[in-house]
DNA sequence: ATTGCTTCCTGAGCGC
DNA sequence: TGCGCTCAGGAAGCAA
């Protein structure tokens, strides 16, 4: 499940493989997966003028003052390929270039989607998005702002995009186990000390794994379908026992799992 | 305003 | 072998 580091590795990726490059044409494989498409069957989009990402998102912008929006949700991947290559197995769309490479959007469970809009347009869902955890935007004070009054446990807040843009539940498990507070603690009983802990191990975490390409559960791979390896340094998340040797708890939270150990956690 | 439940979708893993 | 069930979970939408 991409979360921002691996998305963060799909970018960097991308910008070195297909900046630049003239977009052909847009094919939508499966019906749905691509929005805003406005009649755009044969548009023309340009070149791709630059590549970034905000929170989980992707945007492409072009020469033809559009943008190309990719969120991968659960199981999308964005695989790069040259002409002589086969095609991927679930590809839902697929962007080809006037080199003859293609830039696949493929998708298992196609919760994925790809939007098209004007260069200007102002976009909900990216507007909406909290500050982004590895700029300095997200420090001591913004968190200890938002947390305030909150009664929801912790874990649920961080999961929150609208507070805090591109976490996911593998790097909230790790973040708090980190800083060794509960995913129960709700956000209005965290003290000072306690959230600086959170802000330093949230972009430690990050940090880290962006530094090894992201982590690799079952279905998120890089542009050239390779894993990431992050996931031979998690250290609570699907984990049977803690190094402290106390078996780590699972619990449902927001109806997701949650991985924490009870006693490094409090 | 805030919180929580449901929905979307498909494959993997399990018990029988 | 295969059936039915549960689980994985990001984010929107709606209900309480």
């Amino acid at each position: 499940m991409p979360e921002l580091p691996e998305v963060q590795t799909i970018v960097s990726e991308l910008k070195k493989k297909v900046l630049k490059k003239k977009i052909i044409s847009l094919f939508e494989h499966r019906m749905g997966t691509v929005q805003n498409f406005m009649g755009k069957k044969n548009c023309e989009f340009g070149a791709i003028n630059s590549i970034k990402r905000r929170g989980k998102y992707i945007i492409f912008e072009t020469s033809e003052n559009l943008q190309i929006i990719f969120h991968l949700r659960m199981t999308g991947k964005l695989i790069f390929e040259n002409e002589s290559e086969k095609s991927s197995k679930y590809s839902r769309a697929e962007i080809i270039f006037s080199d003859n490479s293609k830039l696949i959007f493929d998708d298992v469970r196609a919760f994925g989607k790809i939007q098209i809009y004007q260069q200007n347009a102002k976009i909900e869902s990216i507007e909406k998005l909290g500050v982004e955890p590895l700029t300095d935007d997200f420090n001591e004070k913004y968190l200890k702002n938002i947390l305030k009054n909150k009664k929801a446990p912790i874990k649920n807040l961080l999961l929150n995009q609208h507070l805090v843009a591109g976490l996911g539940n593998i790097y909230v498990a790790e973040l708090l186990y980190r800083a060794k507070i509960s995913p129960k603690k709700e956000g209005r009983e965290l003290t000072s000390k306690e959230i600086a802990k959170i802000v330093k191990q949230t972009k430690l975490v990050l940090q880290e794994a962006i530094k090894h390409n992201g982590t690799t559960i079952s279905d998120y791979r890089s542009i050239y379908n390779k894993t990431g390896e992050f996931q031979n340094f998690l250290k609570v998340y699907q984990k049977k026992v803690c190094e402290c040797g106390n078996e780590i708890s699972r619990i449902k939270q927001a109806g997701r799992s949650t991985y924490y150990c009870s006693k490094c956690q409090k």
